[in-house]
DNA sequence: ACAAAAGTGTTTTGGGTACACCCATGT
DNA sequence: ACATGGGTGTACCCAAAACACTTTTGT
């Protein structure tokens, strides 16, 4: 991690850096979402970008090239763990973007790249993936990247905004189709602190009683003995996941909407 | 197409013939859905493979490498025209199939495509795609290729049986989220006809009554004066799609399941 | 005692589903 | 006249949505 840390900054192809064989025109971009303290962000990472004598800050997803023997799952999850230290986190691809002049939207980033291409183009696969940011030690975390809030993403470098918005669409239906939540939650937790999460990511609210009785129909939401402690009101149960009984009961046409 | 027809048999690298410039390790297979007389079919095509002396007949979707200057949503409409003859037809991917080994499940296939391959390795992207068989001028199908029954696919080359999987879900998926039953419907239709289909596609059946009141809401379904001529029962209304209105009313959680 | 979030029921409304008969046309 | 698919209405059930008060804890 250090050694990348080092060698990441600046630097946007490490794989010839460090004579890695890679696929020429290929490439994974990362949309890598987080939630923390009811708010949802995104990993973005700072380029230093040459421009006429001048330099300017730019931010981008975290991408890196398809290596010789891998697939491209697991090229975003090398990302993740470069990125976060994390591993062995969902990750999902979600669209191809393989428009020619997809990196030459701005010719001074355009020149910024180009060093690192072996060919003019690159076709990029986009992954998105989510994680708990209370499990991310953020000493980990390299020092250009930082987390975005997700709904105050700004201009970002290449064709990466239509990345995020594609990326954003298929988390929210993805969510409401697979259990996607419980890779955002502890592993116990309360049912407001999963309310609160749909509530972020949907940017809405919802009814309280209306969502309990709708998750409380979910036979794979085992409530516990156990209750929170150390707030100061009156403690909440905790309840678990169970991904055996949810792989046993879920239907055809399953829908987490609330 | 002519010229086509002659050479695409037996020939799986049209493009080095042809001396077209192309990307090297990224390629576009396509999922031909066409539907006709109340059937479900896709567009399969035949190889024959030596192995040992012998010449194997096996089947897989049509697909081609992507040209240096085009999308992979150009390459899979360039493959569609190819293979029906057919333009401006509606085309969607679907998924990125990474595996480092995909092409090697039989040796005898790799040895087959080997000779076109110029890295030891191809990416494909899934494709699918629509059609209508009766604006399919059969004649105008290559030789080697042949409309197989959507629910009786056998064994495919490489790992075009899990293309076929995915084309199929994210298919259903689709026509339940977005107008695409119009895509394979005549720009005059029946409601019966458009039941039919959706029954061909999600292997059911509907509830005439309870279909028709569902439909009846659709504000984009114009009932027209004109109905069917030269049946021996009782003539349809025919009704057509209105795009325009579909735009403007759509809502965010638009479900056209029935 | 007060602040803060947990937890709980009822009513209304609309959509899903099940179900059977008459109609218009061609042969 | 008969065969064929076209076209229509009603009753029941369940899920979605709206809505407010009491409980338990820490301070």
């Amino acid at each position: 991690m250090n050694t990348l840390k080092e060698i990441t900054i600046n630097q946007p192809d490490i794989e010839t850096f460090l004579s890695i064989e890679t696929l020429s025109s290929i490439s994974v971009d990362c949309v890598i979402f987080g939630y923390d303290d009811n708010k949802l962000k995104v990993l973005i990472r700072s380029e230093y970008i040459p421009n006429n004598g001048e330099v300017y800050l730019a931010w981008k997803f975290p991408g890196n090239k398809v290596r010789k023997c891998e697939t491209i799952e697991e090229t975003s999850s090398r990302i993740l763990k470069e990125q976060t230290g994390l591993e062995n986190i969902f990750v999902k691809q979600f669209m191809v973007f393989s428009d020619p002049n997809r990196l030459r939207r701005k010719m001074y980033e355009y020149e910024w790249i180009k060093p690192s291409l072996t060919d003019d183009r690159v076709i990029t696969v986009g992954f998105y993936s989510l994680i708990n940011l209370n499990d991310v030690d953020n000493s980990m975390l390299i020092e250009d990247a930082k987390w975005a809030d997700a709904y105050e993403i700004k201009e970002l470098m290449f064709d990466h905004n239509e990345i995020f918005d594609e990326a954003f669409k298929k988390l929210r239906y993805d969510l409401l189709h697979e259990p996607l939540v419980f890779e955002l939650l502890p592993v116990k937790f309360t049912l407001t602190q999963m309310q609160k999460l749909y509530e972020a990511i949907f940017d809405t609210t919802y009814d309280k009683r209306n969502y309990r009785r709708k998750v409380n129909k979910m036979p794979y939401l085992i409530p516990l003995d156990e209750i929170q402690t150390g707030v100061s009101h009156k403690p909440a149960r905790l309840y678990s996941f169970d991904r055996d009984i949810y792989e046993k009961t879920r239907t055809e046409r399953f829908d987490f909407r609330v």
